[in-house]
DNA sequence: GCAAGTTTTTATACATGTAAGGAAAATAGC
DNA sequence: GCTATTTTCCTTACATGTATAAAAACTTGC
């Protein structure tokens, strides 16, 4: 027979969400249609609550999906296998940190919230940290490296991203489109020069390419 | 005695406010009360019109705020003197793109949108993808280089403000602060080693430096 | 002058995030 | 059992961006 819950340590009412129920469910909505879908009303009624009592386990909706970009990373961002020379290790691991968050579009909101601090991720900084340090930086040096790394990734992302996102919601000529087709030569010669070819050029994932220029830099002797 | 206006030669009802007339008010607003205080409604009374007549001049808050930014720039966005070495006018050219934009912390909702093409950018973009192929790389390698020079710089503003700004409108403590406090010294050393600096040392501002790195790594021998 | 067509403006309506205040459900002290 | 306290939840309300449809103010062709 069904023991009585064991009397309660905590005091007042006692919750009938709970704020990994939130998450669970918001990602569920996320995976099966689109952050655009996430509301949260939505949430609530997914979840047989109130929009308000979600609040109560989630600061706000950027919370939310800050916790939802945390829970991502956690399930999807393993740990590979790491190569021993300290300055491949570095771009391998922000390549994977950098692939794992660039198939994930709707985090760019969120992206930009601040570093990536999910404990999964934790990992990867110190990697990357360590390898820096390894090639001979001072620790403090070593940090200010990671940032470099980190703006030029999640730049990356986010740029990359949020063009995407207005090219599919736009189907009017870009303003870079216009702005190319009316280059005056004389004026601006590369650019007229490259014109043509812009769009693809700019398609091309650089990714790698540009943070092997940046690691390179950062470990250059002064 | 006033000449009755010319016969107009566009069809259809006359406008009563203009793109610019728009766009100039919104300046104004955000100008003496921030961008927070820009609403459609707020820009429509105080241009004696309705919010939804001003979606004729633009197509959505996004592209006012794009608006914004250009016109923010046209004006601002001076072009300096510029080294003679290219390699020195690659770094100036994107210091101060970075230096107009950084003061300006409401356009990184904008920012994401695309690469920098306001016109008068555009000069600046120029003088990057020229000192990138007068040190010698090839055009198509010199517009990968502004890329990733653009990443770094749009991703080092976008990371600074939003954290500056989630810093202001929060007063618990950081996620990234509760993080540090429990770093397991064993698992993450070297993060363990600098944690009681990080704050401080991710404060400073080390955009030159870095991207002095990223130019360096770029034209460096492959 | 009138009908048709074109562009701009207005009125109305809706979805969304979330603030404010109160109701509900528990414990603790009496 | 009763009251105070604490925590969670719910109801209501508001500001905001913007979709939709109709009205208004023009030009053009007749």
């Amino acid at each position: 027979m069904p023991q009585p819950p064991a009397p309660r340590k905590t005091l007042g009412r006692p919750p009938r969400i709970s704020r990994e129920e939130v998450v669970t469910t918001a990602r569920r909505i996320v995976d099966t249609e689109g952050v655009d879908r996430l509301t949260m009303r939505r949430l609530a009624t997914e979840i047989g609550s109130t929009p308000m009592a979600l609040y109560h386990h989630v600061r706000n909706k950027d919370e939310l999906l800050v916790l939802l970009l945390n829970d991502y990373a956690t399930r999807t961002l393993h740990r590979p296998e790491l190569p021993a020379q300290p300055r491949e290790r570095i771009v391998v691991a922000a390549a994977t940190i950098h692939g794992a968050l660039a198939v994930c579009p709707w985090i760019v909101e969120v992206l930009t919230a601040d570093d990536l601090m999910a404990t999964s991720a934790l990992w990867f900084v110190e990697q990357i940290v360590d390898g820096l340090v390894e090639c001979g930086l001072s620790p403090e040096r070593a940090v200010h490296g990671y940032r470099a790394i980190w703006y030029y990734t999640a730049g990356e992302i986010v740029v990359r991203v949020t063009a995407a996102r207005r090219r599919t919601e736009d189907d009017r000529p870009t303003y870079r489109e216009q702005v190319f087709a009316d280059l005056d030569p004389s004026e601006l010669p590369r650019l007229a020069q490259v014109a043509d070819h812009w769009a693809p050029l700019t398609a091309e994932d650089t990714y790698l390419d540009g943070l092997r220029a940046l690691v390179d830099g950062l470990l250059a002797p002064r």
